[in-house]
DNA sequence: CATTTGTACTTTGTATACATTGAATTGTAC
DNA sequence: GTACAATTCAATGTATACAAAGTACAAATG
């Protein structure tokens, strides 16, 4: 019997509608829901154990978060993921990293680059070990905390966001060994800036940092598009 | 009797989730659903002429969009819009826009080229004709097709997204007529460095556009503020 | 054999009913 | 008159019922 890895998480006391949100984003983004995959609403709320209401809601806001598309008397499905739509994400991405990189070199204070410089021991300390797992996460705890130091809300809602775009991809960097050393020196690099108020310095590294990201993912697209035209 | 302005707009063939979803932000763009205003779901399905569930759905997307705010067991209420939300926004689409108008440079084409000019023009002449609601829409329209040449769609999503978050202070920088030159001319050096593929130059100038209309807002909010708290 | 039409079924779109909770109001006691 | 408690009311959260539309499949007709 297959497992279904798609629950509704009880303990949390918040709205069905969000808790179903959740559950729905989650399965998207681990690529358990895939793309074109038809949602439908009383298969969804069987399969939950909820009516169809909180199922809808939670469709409406994936639908503006870009998740899923609706088509017309028909539902929604799971967006499907372009190499456009990716380049088109990572440049906004950069652009919005940036920012917040400058923004961080403005307006850190003391107490808080005690806090960054732990976020970028982890880093080293997970590339050490070589555990990609540990890796990813501590790279985006970094990440995160750059975006929260630049103080402004709008932007860590929108990197955050278009993090989730990307989510099923954030390995594709991390995976190559051959790219740790120099992952761990951007982090280096990144981490200096900041501290030397080096606006410039900062965000060159932020675009390079992403570029690289950026190169790892498009040749895994193109792998994973050549495998389904020679498999048609 | 108060003539109601919101009301459904029956000529489109949409779900009704999508008519009320414009027509309530419709309203809190243009202000007729003021700040801090509950959104009552049965009072609002009365109004239109629906039933709660296009409503509900509705308001969730205006929730994903930040238009509006939920609090729990008590329902949706117009997001309120403080200085330092709009500072936030307005740093964000700096950046965004300084992304688009570098992209533009890369990317335009000859027919583009008499097009956004063709726009220019349009600014121009409603400048010198003084009407601040043609400016409006002549500066919008410049600035879209700015964005557009970008060709990146999710930068467009973006971008308008953050126009909106604004757009009841969109006169503001446009009704001080002693800016109308500058306006002018800023206009121009951003379309001559179009056409001269000068990034840099297309760059700085945004910022400083974005910036002047920053400070007319600012000294509007806080004219606003200034008056709100001296009427308690 | 292909094409078209009709019918049944699936799924969404919308409305409404029921449950639950929070707030407000009223009443009573001190 | 004030404070506190009980009750009522109003609004959201959730479920379900009904309507409309689209799809698929089968039968009939050319």
């Amino acid at each position: 019997m297959k497992e279904d890895r798609l629950q509704v998480n009880m303990d949390e006391f918040l709205p069905l509608r969000d808790v179903v949100f959740k559950t729905l984003r989650k399965g998207i983004l681990t690529g358990e829901l895939k793309p074109g995959e038809r949602l439908m609403e009383i298969h969804l709320a069987n399969r939950l154990g909820v009516s169809r209401t909180p199922i809808r809601e939670a469709i409406r806001k994936l639908e503006l978060e870009g998740l899923v598309t609706m088509v017309p008397r028909r539902g929604a499905e799971v967006a499907n993921i372009t190499e456009k739509n990716l380049k088109d994400v990572l440049e906004v991405r950069q652009a919005l990293e940036s920012l917040a990189i400058e923004l961080a070199c403005e307006r850190i204070t003391e107490e808080n680059k005690e806090d960054l410089r732990q976020k970028l021991d982890q880093v080293e300390t997970a590339v050490r070990t070589g555990d990609t797992g540990a890796i990813a996460s501590a790279d985006v705890a970094f990440h995160d905390a750059i975006v929260e130091l630049s103080g402004n809300m709008r932007l860590m809602q929108l990197v955050s966001n278009l993090g989730e775009q990307m989510y099923r991809y954030r390995f594709e960097y991390i995976k190559d060994v051959t790219k740790h050393s120099q992952i761990m020196s951007e982090h280096r690099i990144m981490f200096d800036s900041i501290m030397e108020n080096d606006k410039e310095k900062a965000a060159t590294i932020v675009k390079v940092h992403i570029n690289n990201q950026e190169e790892a993912i498009m040749r895994k697209i193109q792998k994973e598009q050549g495998a389904a035209a020679g498999g048609r």
